[in-house]
Parts: structure tokens; sequence; C-alpha cells
DNA sequence: CAGACTCCCGTAAACGTTTACAAGATGAGA
DNA sequence: TCTCATCTTGTAAACGTTTACGGGAGTCTG
């Protein structure tokens, strides 16, 4: 019994320590600290002896034994977008409640990175991992469906991707603000947009093009710009546009290029809202702290990320389920930017 | 040999189906998979097996081996801040180049729930945490240097306790920010702090004060108003004051609540900064995105998060390094929102 | 009072690694 | 050919838990 060192080099208590302090077997020991049945006077000594040293469970060897680490991943491309950071304190509130931590990974976007973690799932070191990866590559797809571990995806999928996945209707919410926009009476609407070689721009710019042609409008291509999705971006987007032809209504593929298109305009001498009407998409506080506050097409991203926490708990639970696919449904919140004050 | 499961339950390799397969021993496996000594055979033989099944080692065994997780934690008041977005990246490249990954917890602000990640630390689930509270009770100070893991803390602690801490002087910043202020001809500045029992709230209030007096200035008190550090807290504070009286120039105790102060006085109908200049402080790129954009005294939040960073690499390596201090100093970026246009 | 049943407890194995140690093989030098 | 050093390898222990299993003591029943 004293083979066994009490005290590890650290001097930290182990169960053994604990357990040799109360004058009972480690198994023992290990019963009482879970709640696990044991005599009251067995219960009384591991107690005081725990107490008496302060003993911590060691949560790797825990993790190592119940093949379990209670912690779950979130990857997201760019921290600063608020848009994540909404979804962040959705999915953390999910996480939180079940005695579990989250784990932010900050990917950058590139292709390289996402499947790089994706294959880092194989190390064990969390339980799942929630991803919404703004570029979707067959490396992706590859990756999250031969994951070792649970995956779960917000976002666009292929169909046949058989993971579980939090998707939003982004083309219903871009026509959501075209009529929007043109039952204000625009003629001219134009469209910022980030890269067409992601999911959401390639959505956002088809969604665009239907809606313009659902209400009978002309496809003008100097009123449509591409940039990142990002603030600064966005600013020099609008400022390109406007240095061509200035339209009577913009809509922005996100929030932070809205706010610097909302620059671009006000820098331009334009009034906003009754020069040019301004809507923005993903409806972050980052809209509501603007001057104007920007109008904006909620795609719901805190219930995307809620959701998609609550998923990958249930497919940790039951690995067995079929893969899911669920869906929130877009809505436009008005504010000042695109509704002239009568 | 065959005793030991080669595969287990999962059915995912371990060094075990590895060693199997190439016909060694798990020690000769482990040792070429860890690049140690090996001869040119066994290398090729084990490389080839771990290939052939997909080898991934399995990174919670490893830890309980190493007593190392590699994860590095950032607790954190409230993720939506810009503030703590821009010390997280720097923190993250910094964690990220030591080859360890950054787990990012949110508390809320509120002591029982940092002080209880801190004792959780003492489950080893990470090697290490950055911390950056904004109000430091007893209870705090305790938690904190008997912490059986590193821990480094930005911002005020006292000085006697022996933890490494990464500071700032925003006394010295609010200083700037009113001699820039007076320095434009502003008589009647206002302020809009936090609350006055966190250590951020306390110094900019004495900063202010202090400020005030050595250019000379009576402190009116229907030119302070506090609130959270937060918009919508800074927007409804400023209205507060307006209502009362109008000031010529605002210093605001951070970003987010210059942000909500510069709506308060664009509703109000007043021009920025001709009627009122106004000064935000911690310079995030919210400040940036603003129209105006807003002047603000920049507290250094990445150098501060990347100084941190390193302070708790270098203590991980060092357990028996002394306690360090380290400053940054403060600097003032003049944006439009303080300065006329001549 | 014997047998069956319960309840506690301790021994030991297991989770998947890394690594100290010793033993075997090989080659060089005397 | 013998010895010694070097290189490679395998055995086994260790990291700190949890838990299957079996034994022993006690209680209850017939």
């Amino acid at each position: 019994m004293d083979r066994k060192r009490l005290q590890p080099a650290d001097g930290r208590p182990t169960v053994h320590t604990v357990a040799a302090l109360a004058g009972v077997s480690i198994a023992s020991a290990s019963r009482v600290l879970n709640g696990l049945g044991a005599s009251p006077e067995t219960v009384r000594k591991v107690r005081a002896a725990a107490a008496e040293v302060g003993y911590v469970p060691n949560a790797i060897a825990r993790s190592l034994q119940s093949q379990r680490t209670d912690l779950i991943a979130f990857a997201v491309e760019d921290i600063g977008n608020p848009v994540y950071v909404e979804m962040m304190r959705a999915i953390e509130a999910v996480v939180a409640e079940s005695g579990r931590q989250l784990v932010v990974h900050a990917t950058g976007g590139n292709v390289a990175s996402e499947t790089a973690l994706l294959r880092r799932l194989a190390h064990r070191y969390v339980d799942g991992m929630i991803i919404s990866p703004i570029r979707v590559t067959d490396a992706h797809v590859a990756a999250i469906s031969d994951s070792p571990a649970p995956v779960v995806v917000i976002g666009q999928l292929p169909d046949a991707v058989p993971v579980d996945n939090v998707r939003t209707d982004s083309r219903t919410g871009v026509a959501m603000a075209v009529e929007h926009l043109a039952a204000q009476g625009r003629k001219r609407i134009g469209l910022i947009n980030g890269p067409l070689d992601t999911v959401p721009g390639a959505a956002r710019d088809a969604g665009f093009r239907a809606a313009l042609a659902a209400h009978g409008m002309t496809i003008d291509e100097d009123l449509i710009e591409i940039g990142e999705f990002q603030y600064a971006a966005g600013r020099a987007a609008a400022e390109r546009m406007l240095s061509r032809t200035v339209p009577d209504a913009l809509f922005c593929a996100n929030d932070l290029i809205a706010v610097g298109a909302l620059h671009a305009l006000l820098v331009a001498g334009l009034r906003v809202p009754q020069d040019v009407a301004l809507v923005g998409m993903d409806d972050t506080e980052l809209g509501r702290m603007s001057f104007p506050q920007i109008s904006s097409v909620s795609l719901g991203s805190a219930a995307r990320g809620g959701m998609a926490a609550r998923l990958l708990l249930e497919r940790i639970k039951d690995p067995a389920l079929p893969a899911r696919r669920e869906q929130v449904a877009p809505h436009l919140v008005i504010r000042a930017s695109s509704e002239v004050a009568r």
C-alpha cells in the first residue's frame, strides 16, 4: 500500500492520498467522492480526509477513464464579427447548462486550418465541435463526414452529407430586404456583398438577383460591389460604387459591411435614409449601435447557435441518431436606416 | 500480447494496434511516433502501420502522462466587448505559436463564477489561465494567489500579491484625454463612467478629478454620470446628463459607453465635435466604425494580451520565476470626434 | 441454525500514453 | 577470442481515475 506514492511530486493530493489518510482503499474513496454507496462511517472518514488535504479530482485522469472531456469546441472564422459573438453566447449558455465548457477556435476562415482542426478532433481533446464554415470545400465535406467525433455544422451543406446541420434561408432573407426597400419606393437598389466563392456570398447574390427580378427591376451591375465580409472592405466597396453612381437604397450582405457602407455614405454627404436607404444582414448589436440604427435581416444567429448546441449534445448522448437538419426562418428588423420618419 | 485489446470498442486505433501491426513493442512504436531513436527498419514498419490504420495519438492519455494539456484559458467578463476581442486575438496569436490552444470563458463579471473558475484550475484541465477581472475582491486575491496552476492577471492588483500581472496606467490615460480636450478650449468636460466599485471605474473617476484639478477646473457633479460599461448604459447615462445640462466635451470610460453617448448626443441634435467633443477609452475597432470616428485613449489591449500570454508561457516553463509586473503605457488616438477640422 | 440474500469493501484491471531500466545484439579494440 | 561500449528493443511501471468482480460480514427467513 505504501508502495504507491501518496503525494505526487508536485504535492497535490490524489485519491491515493485521501484513501490512505482515511484508512480505506482507493476504490472506497473514489466511490464516496462520486456519491456512490458506502457506509456512513466510510463516507465521514473520506469526506474528512478529502477536505483536510483539499482534494480536487484530476480532470485528465477522469477523462481518460470516462472517455469524455466535457469540452465542446466552437470553430469560427473571426471572433471579431458580432454575429459569431451572438452565436457563441447562445452556444455557451446551452453548453454551460449541461455542465460542459466551451473552447473557441479562430480559424481565420482558411480551408487548411479548418480541416486541420477537424482532423485534430481525432485526438479526442473535445467531445464534439460546432463549426460554421464560410466556405465549404470537398476537403471540408470529407473531413466532416468521417470525423471521429460528433460535428454540427451551422450553415449550408450539400444535401447528401449526413451531418447534423442548422441552416437558415438567406435567399428569403434577402428577398425580405428587397421587398421592404421596394415598398418604400426605392428604384435603384444596390448590393454590397462578400466573396462569391463563399456560401453566404453566393446565396446573397442569387437571392438578390432573384428578388430584383421578382419586382420587375433590371440588374444594374454598376450597383453591385464585392469585398470581404468586413467593415473596412464594406466601406471601400461603397466608396467604389459611389464613385460611379449613387443608388437610392443599399442592401449589405452583413452588418459589418453595412456599417462600413454607412460610413462611406455619410462621408459622401448623403443622408440615410432620405437619400439612400440602408439594410444590413445578421441583425447584430453593431447595427443597433450605429446612428442611424441600421435595419437588418435577422438570420436568427442566437437561435441557430443554441439549436446547434442542443443537436450536438443530443448526438453525443446518442451517436446512433440519424443526421438532422434544422432550419431557422429569417425576419426583417426595420430601423431608422431604411424608413423615412413621417 | 494479444491479451491486450488491439482495437478499442469504438474501433479507433491505439499505439497497441500500431505496434501489433508493425510487429514491434508498444515502446518501440511510441518511440518512432515521437521521433526518438530506432532502427530504420523499425521506423519504416511503424510508420507504415500507423499510416495504414490512420493512427492519431490520444491527447488525453498523453496529457495524463506528461502532466500538461497544452490548453490555456482566458477568462473574461463579456465576450461582446471589443476590447476583450482584441486581447483575445493577441493572446491567441502567442498561444497558437507555442503549439497550444485557447479556451475562452465568459464569467459575466460576477465574483462567484470567477472564483469558481479559478478553483477549477485545480482540476488541471488547462496549463494556466489569463484573467482580467473587473472587480478584485479578497476572494479573488485569495483564489489567485493560492491557485494550483499559473495565473496571469491583466489589470490592477494589490501590490503585495505575488502574481504575474500586466497593467496599464488608466489615470494617466484619462489625464491625456482631459489635456487634449482642454487644449481644444473645452471648458465643461463631462465624464460617463462605469461602476465605481470596479477597478477601472474607480481609476477613471480618480484620474478624471485629478486631471480637472490639474487644469484648474472645478468638478461639477452634474457633469458626471455612472452606468455600466456598456452601450445601452452609456446612452442612457448621456441622456440623463443632457436632460440636466449640456457639456462641451465628454470623456467616456470605454468605447462602448462612448458609442452610446454619441448616439444620445446625435439624437439630441448636437453636433460632434462642434458642439460636444467626445473621447472614449480602449481604442477598439468600434470607435473606428462610428461616424464620426471616436477619439480614444488606447490602453494597449493587444499589447497587454500578448504580454500576459508570454508571461504565462514563461511561468509554465519555469514555475520558480519571481512574480513579474509589466506595465503598458497609454496613448491618445485623436480622431474626428474631438477635433474640429479647420 | 443453515442457507440465501444484502451490503460494503478491497483487489486489480482498465483507459492510452511515455519512459526507466535491463537485456540482447552488434561491432570494435586488444 | 574476449571484453567493453554502443545501439536497439522489449518489459513493465507510471500518470490518476473509475469500476467489474469477488469475498466477508451481517441480516433475514424457514
